[in-house]
RNA sequence: GGAGGCGUAGCUCAGUUGGUUAGAGUAUCGCCUUGUCACGGCGAGGGUCGCGGGUUCGAGUCCCGUCGCUUCCGCCA
């Protein structure tokens, strides 16, 4: 399967160059060469100019001279603005005794220049390549420049390995990649959609897929009983930090004959494999220390336990503090406040420090202020110490009895730990919880670090209730099969019914999203009856799989994984933006291209749109 | 749709309690400099202080509005 690179120098075209800047060393000292690359930084002392050539190889120093070039060629390199792409001819030379450069690779010889060419001038650059404050905004309508930093340029490297490494994988398990189209029906379910108007029918309107869901299905039922895709995959919808505001990718995958543990094996020995192939990647400078992996099979958690132990769906395992319930306790105290939020539905939530006992009044002042200000919440979280035998706080006094150490047992708390109380209505209060506990054991030092601590989240609910109170939502993916299949869904509570569907996280981050489908039509009907999709809107919408459905569809279910995220993490980047090559901005616009853009009326006429502001 | 942060020279920033002609570094241009490697030295040009309005004798500074970028909430099956 591996292909054997081509030796460099059959990339080099001998009209251009004969090396690359950074392959030059002292072996070569005395050899003629070509070389063209941009001027990187220069250094003009009058008579002497030194130049740094960069390509995408690295840098070398290059002299010129004005015994060589006279003072006409002085002057015109000196005038040659930085980054400016230029062609030389010259000699390798070694460095004299002490003027050699130890930083860099090429650092022990230099290119005497007999003969200069300028191949792209450049004017003045709107801000210094390597200056690190330049703002983000400033640097995507210049992104072509932005690249040609060594650690902006490696992360996207980094993209092109990652989807080498998984293609291979894939391949190796005997998956092939199949495209599928970009331009498809809008459906009813999932998020907004980007719409393509149809010229050859006026009115009418394509959507781009938020997935290749449903044909990758369809390939289950075709018999192709493994796919993978690295799928472009469409979206509008509001951008975070680690959430393109349109496009991303996905490796999406889909097997026939298969149940989840199936499913796992395949995700554990790919993107595992791809972890391990990359963890101690560090083109950007950004590791300090090796990283480790969980071993697979990675650790199952249910989604009921994951929302009760971390309040969240995707844990940052990284951190061992558990979330713990202590409604009960405080049910049955004075405290007013917790007692009246237990009394109105709501919830008390505790999470045990172990030696924050030590940590410094202000932290907990701290702690306090962050959690109203940043997270929202109502009230700083309560505390509750045990030193020297005593338990301290004010929330002490509400408590009789066994009641502190019922409360500190529950929470593994001892001498010298502390006891954090949240009070709330879920899900509101997840929102609060989990960040926290992710904080606590920071400041404590309790975190693992250098590690990817990757967890399967299974078992998640097939619906939630809607908003609105009347009726009930897909809480996840709609294909997904029910727990206990047609019988469940026509006898259970649907809010008891569980999907076959699962998630899996890394370091807080949702990698793979998958299910294993709900491939029997009257299933099928069921479930979208309970989301309240009638039965005719789910033919016609979804009348591609419906059809299938009735020709003979197997057992099949797959998954998916976001790309970005897993380079992100493997590049040690919070910002998807740096994963991507020309990302766009949080309002969904192309700086650096200038989309979205308005068209020209003619255009318009052609599809039979009218634009109408709101 | 909501909340927070940021916005002063091409770029990064400083700018006192509201007070003279808004400064520095870097980039650019000019001069000097033949061994530097973030080379160095001297000089010059460069500003609608995001935009609009208000308070004031006087606003970069205070107030209101607005725009842009960004982070979070909503949203993202």
């Amino acid at each position: 399967m591996s292909v054997a690179p081509l030796p460099t120098s059959t990339t080099l075209n001998p009209r251009y160059r004969s090396h690359r800047c950074a392959d030059l060393r002292v072996a070569d000292v005395g050899q003629p060469v070509k070389l063209a690359g941009w001027v990187f930084r220069r250094r003009d002392h009058g008579g002497v100019v030194f130049i740094d050539l960069r390509d995408a190889s690295g840098l070398v120093q290059i002299v010129f001279k004005p015994t060589l070039l006279g003072t006409a060629g002085i002057d015109a390199i000196t005038h040659t603005g930085l980054e400016s792409v230029i062609q030389v001819k010259g000699t390798v030379l070694a460095r004299g005794e002490g003027l050699t450069n130890p930083k860099l690779a090429t650092g022990a010889i230099e290119i005497e220049v007999q003969r200069f060419e300028v191949l792209g001038l450049a004017q003045p650059l709107p801000y210094a390549l390597e200056d690190d404050s330049v703002p983000e905004d400033l640097r995507l309508a210049y992104r072509f420049l932005d690249l040609r930093r060594d650690d902006v340029a490696s992360t996207i490297q980094l993209r092109s390995d990652v989807i080498a490494s998984i293609r291979k994988r894939m391949w190796g398990l005997g998956f092939r990649e199949y495209q599928t189209p970009i331009l498809t029906a809008s459906s009813p379910e999932g998020a907004r959609d980007f719409l393509v108007p149809s010229r050859l029918h006026p009115g009418k309107f394509y959507a781009l897929p938020q997935a290749p869901q449903q044909f990758k299905q369809l390939f289950m039922v075709s018999g192709f009983d493994k796919y993978f895709q690295i799928a472009p995959c469409f979206r509008d919808e509001d951008a975070r930090a680690d959430r393109c505001p349109t496009d991303f990718y996905q490796l999406d995958l889909e097997m026939s004959f298969v149940e989840q543990d199936d499913v796992f094996r395949v995700a554990e020995s790919v993107l595992g494999g791809v972890f391990e192939e990359f963890a101690n990647w560090n083109g950007n400078g950004r590791k300090a220390a090796p990283q480790a992996i969980t071993p697979a099979p990675w650790v199952r958690i249910a989604y009921d336990d994951a929302l009760l132990k971390y309040s969240s769906d995707k844990p940052d395992l990284r951190c061992p503090l558990e979330i713990v319930d202590v409604s009960d306790i405080w049910a049955n105290t004075e405290f007013q406040v917790f007692k009246n939020i237990v009394a109105s539905g709501g919830v008390v939530r505790a999470i045990g420090v172990k030696g924050a006992g030590n940590m410094p009044r202000s932290w907990f002042d701290t702690i306090g202020k962050w959690a109203q200000e940043s997270l929202g919440a109502p009230a700083a979280p309560g505390y509750i110490t045990r030193k020297d035998g005593k338990f301290i706080g004010p929330l002490y006094k509400f408590l009789d009895g066994a009641q502190p150490f019922e409360l500190f047992g529950r929470c593994g708390c001892a001498e010298g730990d502390v006891v954090f109380m949240v009070a709330g209505k879920e899900p509101a209060i997840h929102k609060i919880l989990n960040p926290l506990r992710v904080r606590l054991g920071a400041d404590c030092g309790l975190n693992e670090q250098n590690i990817y601590k990757f967890a399967w989240i299974v078992d998640f609910p097939m619906f939630e209730p809607r908003d609105d109170g009347k009726g009930y939502d897909f809480s996840h993916n709609p294909f997904s099969m029910p727990q206990g299949g047609l019988e469940a869904l026509n006898t259970q509570d649907p809010l008891t019914i569980k999907a076959t569907q699962y998630d899996l996280v890394c370091n807080g981050y949702e990698l793979i999203s998958g299910g294993i489908r709900n491939h029997l039509p009257e299933a099928m009907l069921k479930a979208f009856e309970i989301a309240g999709l009638p039965a005719d809107m789910v033919k016609d919408k979804f009348r591609g799989m419906w059809k299938a459905f009735h020709l003979g569809a197997p057992p099949h279910g797959g998954c998916a994984a976001g790309l970005e995220r897993v380079v992100m993490l493997l590049a040690e980047s919070t910002m998807v933006r740096e994963v991507v090559a020309f990302p766009m901005t949080q309002r969904g616009e192309d700086l650096l291209m200038g989309a979205p853009s308005v068209v020209d009326d003619k255009q318009l006429r052609e599809l039979s749109i009218a634009v109408k502001l709101k």
